[in-house]
DNA sequence: TCCTTCGCTTCGATTACCGAAGCGGTCGTC
DNA sequence: GACGACCGCTTCGGTAATCGAAGCGAAGGA
């Protein structure tokens, strides 16, 4: 349950994916994580430090953890449903051209783009 | 990558973690998710109601979508994880006071509820 | 009728998140 | 040695997400 917790924080799951194929610095993880915060990244990185998710080596890069290794391998599953939703979900979005409802749309459409809702 | 900006908010995984069993009501779905925020578990009804996730049965009840069971299926492995991840640093827990962020549950209580993962 | 529960909404107050700027440090180049 | 160009990381003001409590109309049970 408290992974939940953990990984139901923004940028989390990303970090943790981000990773997957080797240890990062700061900036170039921060690149790959579609340039997210400084501030938001540094506080992610110290909850997966306190974790045991993801360590740092003497050059300062992160890099997973067996731990870690094991949480982004049970990721897996997940990242290939992500796939088979998009391709299911992606011609019903191209579908609909008069439909407003259901509280509009809210979720990102497109890889990478994330302005859901609440437009001021 | 747009799954990891759904399931990345907050209450989402939970969400469809506590479907898993049956369809719920409104606010029996609620009870289970740690008492959450009634406005903030609409608008995480309504984005996953939208991603085809969920649906809403005839007596209004929320149900997983064969979708959304693919995608609590895809979940499992990250459970069976966060079992092994808790068994691993809840021994550490003892010893720090400062067990701000991830490691300590901040708001989700401990993973020992009962029967954790296996099938109630 | 009264009382409870339901799905769901509204609203003020915290909290999380963003984005840009900045600091001290290392490295390569002139 | 002075100059950039990176680096890890911090600080700060503004914006968006989240909380918590209250409330509404409807559907039942006693």
């Amino acid at each position: 349950m408290a992974a939940l917790d953990l990984f139901g924080r923004r940028w989390s799951l990303r970090i943790l994916w981000e990773l997957r194929a080797g240890p990062l610095g700061f900036r170039p993880l921060q690149k790959r994580c579609d340039d997210m915060s400084s501030s938001v990244m540094r506080q992610r990185l110290t909850e997966l430090l306190d974790a045991r998710v993801i360590h740092q080596l003497p050059d300062s890069r992160y890099e997973l953890t067996p731990l870690g290794q094991e949480a982004r391998h049970a990721l897996n599953p997940l990242a290939r449903w992500a796939e088979h939703w998009a391709a299911t979900i992606d011609p019903h979005l191209a579908d609909r051209t008069d439909d407003r409802s259901a509280g509009g749309a809210p979720h990102a459409d497109t890889v990478g783009e994330g302005s859901p809702e609440g437009k001021p």
